[in-house]
DNA sequence: CAACTTGGTTGACTCAGATCAAAACGCGGC
DNA sequence: GCCGCGTTTTGATCTGAGTCAACCAAGTTG
């Protein structure tokens, strides 16, 4: 359990350039190295293992519960919703998921998943068989370590989303939102400041389980307030010191 | 990513009796070897390596966050419970854990922990060291394997959980927490209908997002429904079958 | 056994946020 | 340009569950 290969500092200074998916017009596989915190020799040998983009339009559904698991997906762009639901049609939104992040990794042991994805906008990624993964495993053992070091995040900001849905405030839970999304962009170099949501007012209120128009109203205060301007989709935080305040950020440690 | 060594059912018929809390007096080990899904040679193996029995009171602290991560906990008898908690004070609790159960998983490949346990009850339980792990993990790869499988089912659970968090009212949450315990000690050789909570309406309220006072009213109105008996902590399932209705019991698949 | 403590129960009141309703906006298609 | 549709915004009303407060039952302690 100690780390083993190159740590994942390492990696991403050799791989950020390949990993960002405005630069990189090639195959997602860089996507794939990034998160799994891999060197340059080890990608050329991923490389020459899996090679295959698939591109989904905006709606489309990439797994759903039930079916078995035959693919990990690395987002190259777009974003993409998973969900949970309930037998009398009630969902629950689970996470967003942006370009450059790994999606499948939840569901990999038990073979299935227990939630399902849509692409929120037309999204390119990089579908990398299950079965291909064990002859990468074999001979990158290193991968195994990385993935349960994923997965352990995972599950940290579950438990984060948590506290979030049985404690806070829709207001807490809002500002939250977007500083968090704000954190996402930048530490993708996208600009932190200003960015595009791809998900709908709707699609946000479930997500952080309140009502859309509630998300409606508290946006429209946080501008009155100057904390952030709106434009539809388009957001603009003008004070994330005071926003994160509101939010009152975050766990311990 | 094959499932290396003895499925998990095979184990399970060898070591369900070893694994039984009431019946095994030996060490907790025999707790780990359940859930990582273990034969009896790699038993003794995991044995030969591994003895730490502690005890822990009431109320006690097993680890906090913003700690090194040096253990994994096995539970060998009691209870513990799981929470994050904001800066201000408030608290999530994230999970009940019942004996059987294995803590620490989460947070193992970073080695750290982002929750804070505490025993809800006198506890016993078996510690072992991570760092001995890594011996374990090179004498038995299989085992890696099968802590992403564990993993796995926590991101289920969470997930689960933040479906009942976001989009359920507070009778369906009750009505859910009943049926899912009852499941867990049943799946465990307990009586499903009968059995003792041992947590406070306190932390029921808390792990559900509502408030104590609910939890009470709530338990009166299924007890006048005639859905359960209660007297303290002693719970009484009388129809499972309605309780399920009320939860709109589950996730599909 | 009287004084405390802790956990559970019940009632009355309040409010954050859901729900209902309707208007305004933006955008692709023709 | 104009139409239709999905999304966003704002307003008015309603309600589930939180909060506050009082009380009870069962241990515990001196």
């Amino acid at each position: 359990m100690t780390v083993p290969g190159p740590s994942l500092s390492e990696s991403c200074a050799v791989l950020q350039q390949a990993c960002d998916p405005v630069t990189c017009n090639n195959c997602g596989i860089y996507q794939l190295c990034l998160p799994l915190g891999l060197n340059q020799a080890d990608l050329s040998l991923l490389e020459s293992i899996v090679r295959r983009k698939v591109v989904y339009k905006r709606g489309e559904i990439l797994f759903r519960p039930g079916e078995p698991l035959d693919y990990l997906y690395a987002i190259r762009s777009g974003s993409v919703k998973t969900y949970v639901s309930t037998e009398d049609g009630r969902v629950q939104i689970t996470g967003f998921h942006i370009a450059g992040e790994l999606l499948g990794l939840s569901a990999l042991a038990s073979r299935q998943y227990s939630s399902e994805a849509r692409a929120l906008e037309t999204i390119s990624v990089c579908k990398v068989e299950i079965s291909r993964l064990d002859e990468i495993v074999q001979q990158m053992p290193s991968i195994q370590y990385q993935m349960l070091r994923i997965m352990s995040v995972q599950i940290r900001q579950d438990e984060e989303q948590m506290l979030l849905l049985g404690k806070r405030s829709a207001e807490e839970r809002l500002a939250e939102y977007l500083v968090g999304l704000s954190r996402r962009f930048s530490s993708r170099n996208y600009s932190g400041t200003q960015f595009r949501l791809s998900m709908s007012r709707l699609d946000i209120g479930n997500y952080l389980g309140i009502a859309e128009e509630t998300v409606c109203r508290l946006l429209s205060r946080f501008q009155e307030e100057g904390l952030i301007t709106t434009d539809r989709r388009q957001i603009c935080l003008k004070d994330i010191e005071r926003l994160g305040a509101l939010a009152h950020m975050a766990v311990a440690a």
